[in-house]
RNA sequence: GCGAAAGUGGCGGAAUUGGUAGACGCGCAGGUCUCAGAAGCCUGUGGUCAUUAGACCAUGGGGGUUCGAUUCCCCCCUUUCGCACCA
């Protein structure tokens, strides 16, 4: 019978479903293993791209069965967010309708893949039984002072009537409609996480078992810089101004000050300044930008009129305002030191400042008139600096800042580069904030919290979309209008909903107790659970996610809810599928492949006739280069794409897909089902002659489950395929017993069905196993039956190899350089020569030095 | 500009601690089967020279350490990614 996928697959699906062997009941003893695929956001048709992570997720599970892990891996959806509502807008459908369709797909698309979730505890956060918990979360948070409103620059798209994301501004402009993006202040909802900045980036250190470049990135991203505050006095106005630097050990070299225009003292210091109108004006334009015009602007300033007194030179420094000064950032102002510091250096050159010199760096090395000395030089020393003159850097340091301490003009600092996260979206498709403001104002403030027994605050599902005028929440007036729950005077609700970071940065708890009316997660079993042993997702998540994650588990861990800090103790990035794609070679934009056509050999657009250039990118469905796993299922079945995929490249890096070498896969599984009937006819006994297979098979066992640990699972598939091959040559040459060649087989198809779970249970259950061979037991490598009889010994002279001798295993060393004095290729090489040294590596070279 | 990672055949990629460079697969070439093709199957396949035996060269480039370097150290080049006036 030939293999013919389409007839075993959908059989196996159905097996696994009815067994409902994916299930797992929270409550049972065992060896708990928590595994976890990112959520995905359901958007309609997955590629064989997003298939990888999810491949490699099930690899993973089925190999953790086998092992007899109490493996978890549920699977849920990431439900709210804005292409919902841009599809209502566009087409009409309701972003719910849109949504649970989508999901539907997506769902059918993993069964077909064989990929295996707990879907008794399936959870999607568009529906009030998850985001019921999400405002409940927000409302502790908000006991706790980590929820607050306030007023906050944002980035305000114009044309669309809301506020967007850092990452829905795509250089300056609207990701959706491509207005230039303005910023604007509003009153904002934010959650205070530069509260835990600190214990975010100290618990970076015990992730032992996440990749470095996403825990740098997390640093770099939390920009803790330990420094000072100090005081600068302005004897004009008899007040001070509070400056932040890192650098404090140069501040006799501070030759002026520069302010953010947005300081809130330079109304005061330009009071009575002649140019006063022009440098408001100036002030208003700077502002009126977008930071990307901002920073293209250049460095651009003007001077305030006002002195402030140098503490420790005493001299008098301009103050400056500078639109390279962020307000954002420490105290929105700066001393300047153009001695060392590149953009201070360039501003005092273009506004004919002074430099001075206060650091001399280790080597010796003068500044030169192009740049200003700023590197971390721990054994530069400060010079022309007073009382720190002659210090090493970070000796001055300490010095100055306890001199600053002592004189009460300023005190040690660390700050971070950090917001806050601002979570208020004026969009429809997401959880409701659970706030109302109280007309009649009975607290201070107005805002009064939805009290907990009335939630979820429930999103109404019969609005009207019609695009342009903003949130269509605002506009529902039976939403809008409610009573205060304090006062029960006339009240509003607030009409932002949650970023959808928010949803997902507590899912994983909420698997433990998916099915949960009463709480948002049972605490003892998550903790049981929890956290998370292997997570699994794209790096595009290295940083919000990842971090918006690890401060909302800090948080319900500070509630004492979870008795640990980090959600995810392994992280595992897997790398892009790419494929290559076709774009016009003047304007760039991407061409569909069914208008490509070769002409001497060179890509051109077959109606157009214009030029295209080849190009490998990221399988999008905007750049017409995505592979649906449909028609390839359809063809080879899904075993082949699955271990296509995996075999690929190593799941961490990216890789391009081949349609080509899909055969390959597909001739692998072709074998292995033809070597089955072949195996199950072999009768005859061949006495004492499998040794070769029993160490073959014994060996891949082992290398197979140590490369599993790794996520090598290219080199486990490739050292199956050497498992394979070994099998075909004993079953061609007849050189190994029926026994050895049906147990050498089964072990193979036990270590291939993590990767081909559906021809391994068919080929398996045909060999009239008992059982699924899921739930069979990972085979166990004997290390003696691993051992070989006889070593080849490399034989090199002067490093290079000249030959290689078999002995008997284990080797010794004197029956080694007897059986190299009896060879006579090597002794040609060393006939005649002073041999200076014999280098012996047992079991492995003897390298010969010789000398003329 | 700052930071990180990576450069190995025509291609994807292998190579425990420094110890036979190129496993496994794609592609290609030859053969076999077939009326023919497809699919199989078998053999070969880093480069140069040589009829062969074999020799030399070869892991981005250049140096170094070592009996021995894809692997360790220094310098340079290229590519990719992240951050980007964060004081």
């Amino acid at each position: 019978m030939p293999y013919e996928p389409k007839l075993i697959e959908e059989k196996w699906q159905r097996a696994w479903a009815d067994a409902k062997v994916a299930e797992v009941d929270v409550a049972a003893p065992g060896d708990k293993f928590y595994m976890l695929n990112m959520f995905p956001y359901p958007s309609g048709d997955l590629h064989v791209g997003h298939g990888r992570n999810y491949i490699l997720g099930d690899a993973l599970y089925r190999y953790l069965r086998m092992q007899g892990r109490a493996a978890l891996n549920p699977m849920g959806w990431d439900a709210f967010g804005l292409p919902a509502e841009n599809a209502a807008i566009k087409r009409g459908i309701h972003p719910r309708q849109w949504t649970l369709s989508n999901i539907e797909r997506e769902k059918k698309q993993f069964l077909r893949w064989g990929i295996l979730y707990d879907w008794s505890k399936e959870l999607a956060s568009c529906e009030p039984e998850y985001y019921r918990w999400n405002q409940w979360l927000f409302l502790k948070l908000y006991e706790r002072g980590l929820a607050y409103r306030a007023k906050a620059p944002v980035n305000w798209c114009p044309s669309d009537q809301t506020v967007l994301a850092n990452e829905q501004v795509i250089d300056g402009r609207c990701e959706r409609c491509s207005t230039i993006v303005v910023q604007r202040d509003l009153e904002q909802w934010f959650l205070k996480i530069t509260d835990y900045a600190d214990r975010l980036d100290d618990g970076l250190d015990t992730l032992e078992h996440w990749p470095e470049k996403v825990k740098l990135m997390q640093r770099n991203w939390i920009g803790r810089s330990v420094g000072a505050d100090v005081e600068f006095a302005v004897p004009s106005l008899a007040k001070s101004i509070r400056i932040f630097t890192t650098r404090p050990d140069t501040i006799y070299g501070a030759t002026f000050m520069v302010l953010a225009p947005e300081h809130p003292d330079v109304a005061t210091l330009i009071a009575d300044n002649p140019d006063r109108a022009a440098i408001e004006q100036w002030i208003a334009g700077v502002r009126n930008q977008s930071n990307l015009e901002r920073q293209e602007a250049g460095k651009e300033g003007r001077f305030t009129g006002k002195t402030a007194t140098n503490p420790f030179t005493n001299e008098e420094i301009p103050i400056w305002l500078g639109n390279f000064v962020l307000m954002q950032y420490g105290t929105g102002a700066i001393m300047a030191v153009p001695g060392h510091d590149q953009r201070d250096f360039e501003f005092a050159k273009q506004y004919g400042l002074p430099i001075r010199i206060v650091v001399r760096p280790s080597s010796g090395d003068v500044p030169n008139a192009e740049e200003a000395f700023s590197a971390k030089d721990d054994s530069a020393t400060a010079i022309n600096s007073g009382i720190i003159s002659g210090l090493t850097t970070p000796k001055a340091i300490e010095r100055i800042i306890g001199e600053i301490e002592r004189m009460g003009i300023g005190k040690k600092m660390v700050r971070y580069r950090l917001r806050d996260w601002l979570i208020s979206r004026q969009r429809y498709w997401g959880t409701p904030i659970p706030m109302i403001y109280c007309e009649t104002y009975c607290t201070s403030s107005g805002i009064v919290p939805v009290p907990e027994e009335q939630l979820p605050v429930e999103l109404p599902l019969d609005v009207p979309f019609t695009g342009r005028e903003g949130n269509p929440l605002a506009k529902d007036e039976r939403f809008v209008n409610t009573t205060c729950p304090r006062c029960h005077g006339p009240a509003r609700r607030e009409t932002d909903t949650m970023d959808t970071f928010v949803d997902s940065s507590w899912y994983y708890a909420r698997f433990i107790s998916a099915n949960d009316g009463t709480k948002i997660f049972d605490s003892a079993l998550a903790n049981r659970w929890l956290p998370v042993d292997q997570y699994i997702g794209g790096i595009e998540h290295a940083i919000l996610h990842l971090l918006y994650a690890r401060f909302i588990c800090r948080t319900l861990h500070d509630m004492g809810l979870l008795n640990y800090e980090e959600p995810f103790t392994r992280l595992f990035n897997q790398g892009m599928i790419t494929k290559e794609g076709y774009r016009d070679a003047e304007h760039g934009t991407w061409v569909a492949i069914a208008d490509v056509e070769r002409v001497d050999g060179k890509p051109v657009h077959k109606t157009t006739g214009r030029a295209l250039i080849a190009e490998t990118s990221k399988m999008s469905k905007s750049h017409f280069n995505v592979v649906p796993p449909d028609e390839l299922i359809e063809r080879f079945g899904a075993d082949t794409e699955r271990v296509y995929t995996l075999f690929i490249a190593p799941p961490e890096k990216e890789a391009e897909w081949s349609d080509d070498a899909v055969n390959g896969a597909h001739r692998f599984l072709g074998r292995v089902w033809n070597m089955g009937e072949q195996v199950q006819g072999r009768k005859q006994k061949a006495e004492g002659r499998s040794g070769e297979l029993v160490r073959k098979t014994h060996q891949t066992i082992d290398a197979v489950t140590r490369r599993f640990d790794r996520f090598e699972f290219n080199t486990a598939i490739s050292g199956l395929m050497e498992l394979s091959n070994a099998i075909g040559d004993a079953l061609n040459s007849g050189d190994a017993d029926s026994g050895a060649l049906r147990d050498s087989y089964t072990t193979l198809l036990q270590l291939l069905h993590p990767f081909a779970p559906h021809i391994t249970e068919e080929l398996w259950s045909m060999f009239g196993n008992e059982g699924l061979i899921l739930t069979s037991s990972w085979p166990k490598a004997d290390p003696a039956l691993m051992i070989e009889d006889v070593v080849t010994i490399v034989v090199q002279v002067n490093g290079k190899l000249r030959g290689q001798v078999e002995v008997p295993n284990p080797p010794e060393k004197e029956v080694v350089l007897a059986a190299i004095r009896a060879n006579t290729k090597v002794q040609q090489w060393i006939s005649g020569k002073e041999v200076v040294k014999e280098v012996y590596v047992p079991g492995k070279l003897v390298n010969i030095v010789v000398k003329g």
